[in-house]
RNA sequence: AGGACUAUAGCUCAGUUGGUUAGAGCGCUACCUUGACAUGGUAGAGGUCCCCAGUUCGAAUCUGGGUAGUCCUACCA
């Protein structure tokens, strides 16, 4: 082996390996366990959320498959529609072609061809993470088992009247012309401005402080065009007269009545509010109250209808209203219009005012451009209905949230849903399953030819599929079954669902989490008919952020990809990764900077299995991650240390025993060789139990954290630094007999093999590579540590015997260490050491100290340790206390008075502050009288000890000082 | 406006049902290239557990109220 751990000397051929012998597919033995990756972006690359959310989900999976689980992960893409459809109009774009100019079957071929091209960024990114997904199963959202689960799913909600087709007023976007759900709306904080106009009564009618006009504020002016009516609260005094009055609406000479309606806030500007129900959520609502004309100004580009003409909902010019639009603003972006709209009520001294006002600008997350509400025909899911058993799925308990906190989340979105819009004016994505024939009705089929035979509709009848395609959710909320062949029953459906576990982001609870756990439950039964959950378990983590906890996207220009930790990166490759395809080249510059400032080096060859770790360690619960390059490089260092304990164990058990020698049963030589653990033998076994316990209960509750620091704490703190110093003194031994050296030998190997398995799943390379060599070492064969069996604790093996006398010699080498380093005595100097004890306890520490003299000469670098039966004759010393023993390094020549009489008063100072504190509580009756009695007694005995010490140290200190 | 989460060492984070002398890694200081490993070893320094009040014999931990930050949902035109 080298001296040093190269990742990728091991990792690529090791996966190849895996994948190409079968290693990730079910073994179809056992329970099954089944995990679906939430589906990339088909067109898009990994970042470090894809990152850690594959760390997460592998260890699991492999974690599973050890303990003999019948485990599927599987994985797959997602078109994304709206987003790669984008990604390809730009690409034809920079060539001077827009997809019209295409037509819509050469453009979609265009983003299937793209597709193909750039589909293997993402399977090769989540192959070098060293995910072990079942690739024969591996899914597109498009694919052709999938589209027609999507056909059938429509056709089926909407046989059961929960898709429906209306006109409504839906997010519309004037960029890329297409309605959008709620979701997809951010509401962003901007400055604006609160125009206040005024409009003139008609009639003749004077307001109580006898104006001729009412002040209307509003924050899009030119909505004005639309106005229907100009509402007041019902109880406001000051209008109450002119409720059922009108106003002559300004510019366009409309009549519209004054209304009077609860939802006005009264104390907001003059208590008087315009309202447009064609244009804005509120007041389509209030329109419906009232009977109020949808007044439609705007086309789809968001720009004033042209010719100037009023279209009502029907989209036909609408005659109910004395005046159409002026024509000065016939075709006008609504910007515009805006502008001129404010202009012209200023000539007309109309506008009372302008105002500076913060407001929400609704703007859709893809295209960034101010949303408008818009009047359209478009398909909706009743998630009112499919949210009830939904609900009661997670308030029972069939579906868990971990943390648990995100139930408040999920509850509180799906107790007041809102019917989903999931048509989409776009051409990337699952065409609708709806013909129009030519009087406009709609019929809903599998396929044209259902259609005409399901409503008898002869050759004659012209129909026509409608344009638009399914929101890419819709798609992706049938994921876990669709994937598995449903609407087929078949094997895998009814093996691997209801699956496992969902693993993902809180983003997307509402996006995903939610519909799919609606769909699902509405369309897959047990063979009971009771709805099936799509997972038992959501586990949902945190966003991976910078350094300054900032969220990675592109437009910052502080994404990663992970495979340039795993492989490093050069400064000035990272620099022009990250500020390519840069809309501003501003931004490029800020990037740029930005990132020679954070990575000044560029970024250095972790490795997968050191990336991985690092995401297990950091996943803690319900907090975001900010991503720490400095422990990263830790967790490369630990990999080398376990790449280094490794090289030592088979440098001294190679060729030394028999193979399989050191098999399993550890009191028994399996050839029939005498074997012999020492004490640090059985304790490092010991050790390993604690650790496989806690390993397994911290990944059962989903702690990565805690598994990823027991299992470094192990293999670092306990196994490296202590039990591989402890096995020199035996190997080196002369006097060893062979049944010690094999004890040892086997426990080298048999602790270490264990713990590869057991960090198997957080470091899935560096583990194989290592117990491939070793594992014959102890016996096993096998051709993949990954199918080999997850240690479980044995609580036969916990010694507390050794445990307690590991203690002891820690403490002793410990103290004589201390010594050594205040005293700044050499590292290399062999020292004598006395001990002694008046206790009770001395033949325990005599007897250990016989038992121990090998371990203690070795790793205290000692000269001699010899008991001294009467203290009293002990030369001056520099002391440490082991319990009630002394440990005593003679001073002579050795130590310095005033740099001991320091020392001491150090740790007399620790003492008096521990006495202090605890005696306090013991003086304290009611801590006494309350406190449980182990309570009191712990304390009692703390207290006893730090005064016996302090007594010791004293006379020490008193002796020395009386020099 | 409502809600959630976070606040512990210089930095990144643990701290399970209240009882620890409050921990780890990185960084820092000193020493050490000893036959697995300098991507290392040994020793050490470093904390008013955000603030205030309360409950309790006892609070980093529980309750209430602040402050600061992050986020989600809704929204007043």
């Amino acid at each position: 082996m080298d001296k040093t751990y190269q990742p990728d000397a091991i990792e690529r051929s090791w996966y190849q390996k895996w994948e190409q012998q079968g290693h990730f597919k079910p073994t179809g033995e056992g329970d099954s366990y089944c995990i679906m990756i939430p589906p990339p972006n088909v067109t898009g690359s990994l970042h470090m959320g894809h990152g850690f959310n594959n760390a997460i989900m592998d260890c699991l999976t492999r974690y599973r498959r050890m303990q003999g689980r019948n485990t599927l992960w599987q994985p797959g893409c997602d078109h994304a529609g709206i987003a790669t459809q984008m990604v390809v109009e730009r690409q034809l774009g920079a060539q001077g072609v827009s997809r019209h100019d295409l037509g819509r079957k050469p453009f979609i071929d265009k983003i299937w061809e793209w597709k193909e091209e750039s589909g293997g960024t993402i399977t090769n990114q989540i192959r070098r993470l060293g995910s072990s997904v079942d690739w024969s199963r591996e899914r597109f959202t498009m694919d052709e088992g999938m589209s027609e689960a999507v056909k059938e799913a429509f056709v089926r909600l909407h046989q059961d009247g929960l898709i429906y087709r209306g006109k409504r007023l839906v997010n519309w976007d004037p960029k890329l012309h297409t309605a959008i759900s709620d979701l997809e709306v951010e509401n962003v904080d901007e400055k604006g401005f609160l125009w206040n106009l005024r409009y003139p009564l008609a009639d003749g009618a004077k307001t109580a402080e006898g104006l001729d006009y009412l002040v209307v504020a509003t924050t899009r002016p030119e909505t004005m065009l639309g106005d229907a009516a100009v509402a007041v609260h019902p109880d406001d005094e000051r209008y109450q007269a002119l409720i059922g009055k009108e106003i002559i609406l300004p510019l366009v000479n409309r009549r519209i009545p004054i209304i009077a309606d609860d939802y006005v806030d009264r104390e907001f500007g003059t208590g008087c509010v315009k309202i447009t129900p064609a244009h804005d959520f509120n007041d389509y609502e209030m329109g419906k109250r009232h009977d109020l004309p949808l007044i439609n100004i705007l086309d789809r580009d968001a720009a004033i209808l042209p010719n100037g003409q009023v279209f009502s909902i029907d989209g036909t010019l609408n005659s109910d209203y004395d005046a159409a639009l002026p024509d000065q603003y016939a075709g006008l972006d609504r910007f515009d219009a805006r502008k001129l709209i404010v202009t012209e009520f200023e000539q007309l001294g109309l506008l009372e005012k302008i105002d500076d006002h913060n407001l929400k600008t609704p703007r859709g997350d893809r295209s960034g451009v101010v949303i408008e509400p818009w009047l359209t025909d478009q398909w909706y899911v009743d998630a009112k209905t499919l949210a009830k058993p939904a609900i009661k799925a997670v308030e029972d308990g069939d579906i868990e949230f971990v943390p648990k906190q995100y139930e408040n989340m999920y509850f509180s979105w799906m107790r007041d849903i809102q019917d989903w819009c999931i048509s989409r004016q776009l051409w990337w994505g699952h065409q609708i399953p709806a013909w129009y024939d030519e009087t406009g009705k709609v019929y809903v089929g599998r396929d044209e030819a259902e259609v005409r035979s399901d409503n008898n509709l002869g050759n004659d009848v012209i129909l026509r599929q409608d344009e638009d395609v399914l929101d890419t959710w819709f798609s992706s909320a049938l994921w876990t079954f669709s994937t598995l062949g449903w609407p087929e029953k078949t094997k895998f459906l009814k093996t691997f669902h209801s699956t496992d576990v969902l693993v993902t982001g809180f983003d997307i609870i509402f996006f995903w989490v939610a519909r799919m756990i609606m769909m699902t439950m509405h369309f897959v039964k047990d063979d009971e008919g009771v709805p099936q959950v799509p997972f038992k378990q959501v586990y949902v983590h945190g966003l991976v952020r910078d350094s300054l906890g900032h969220k990675m996207s592109k437009s910052k220009g502080n994404v990663l990809d992970p495979l340039d930790l795993i492989d490093g990166i050069e400064l000035e490759d990272l620099v022009t990764k990250r500020t390519a395809n840069m809309m501003q080249p501003k931004l490029a510059a800020k990037i740029e900077k930005q990132t020679r400032n954070e990575f000044p080096e560029g970024i250095n060859a972790y490795g997968t299995d050191a990336l991985r770790f690092t995401f297990c360690s950091l996943a803690s619960t319900g907090r975001d991650i900010k991503f720490d390059m400095g422990r990263m490089e830790g967790y490369r260092n630990f990999c080398n240390k376990i790449w280094n304990a490794a090289r030592y164990v088979l440098m001294n058990t190679e060729q030394q025993d028999e193979q399989g020698d050191c098999i399993g049963a550890l009191d028994c030589g399996q050839n029939g060789d005498e074997v012999e653990l020492s004490l640090a033998d059985r304790w490092i076994i010991s050790r390993l139990q604690h650790t496989e316990q806690t390993i397994e209960k911290a990944l059962d509750e989903f702690r990565f954290d805690l598994a990823a620091q027991a299992l470094f704490e192990f293999i670092w703190n306990e196994y490296c630094d202590w039990y591989l110093e402890l096995s020199k003194p035996v190997l080196w031994d002369e006097n060893a007999s062979e049944a010690q050296l094999r004890g040892t030998r086997r426990t080298l190997v048999r602790v270490l093999e264990s713990a590869l398995r057991l960090a198997h799943p957080f470091m899935p390379y560096i583990t194989e590579e290592i117990w491939q060599r070793l594992a014959p070492l102890a016996g096993l064969s096998g051709d993949t540590i990954m199918h080999q069996p997850y240690p479980q604790a044995e609580a036969n093996k916990i010694d507390v015997q050794a445990e307690a006398d590991i203690d002891w010699l820690k403490g002793v080498i410990l103290g004589v260490r201390n010594i050594r380093g205040e005293m700044k005595i050499s590292p290399a100097k062999h020292i004598n050491v006395l001990f002694s004890s008046k206790a009770d306890s001395s033949a325990e520490d005599q007897a250990r100290l016989n038992a121990n003299q090998q371990f203690l000469k070795k790793l205290a670098n000692l000269e001699s340790a010899t008991w001294l039966a009467d203290s009293t004759q002990a030369p001056l010393s520099a002391t440490a206390l082991v319990g009630e023993m002394e440990v005593l390094v003679p001073m002579a020549g050795l130590i310095d008075k005033d740099a001991e009489l320091g020392r001491l008063q150090k740790e007399l100072d620790k003492l008096g502050k521990l006495i202090n504190q605890v005696s306090g509580k013991l003086g304290n009756a009611k801590f006494v009288d309350n406190a449980p009695d182990a309570v009191v007694a712990k304390e009692r005995a703390k207290l006893d000890e730090a005064n016996s010490a302090k007594a010791k140290l004293q006379e020490q200190y008193d002796k020395i000082a009386a020099l």
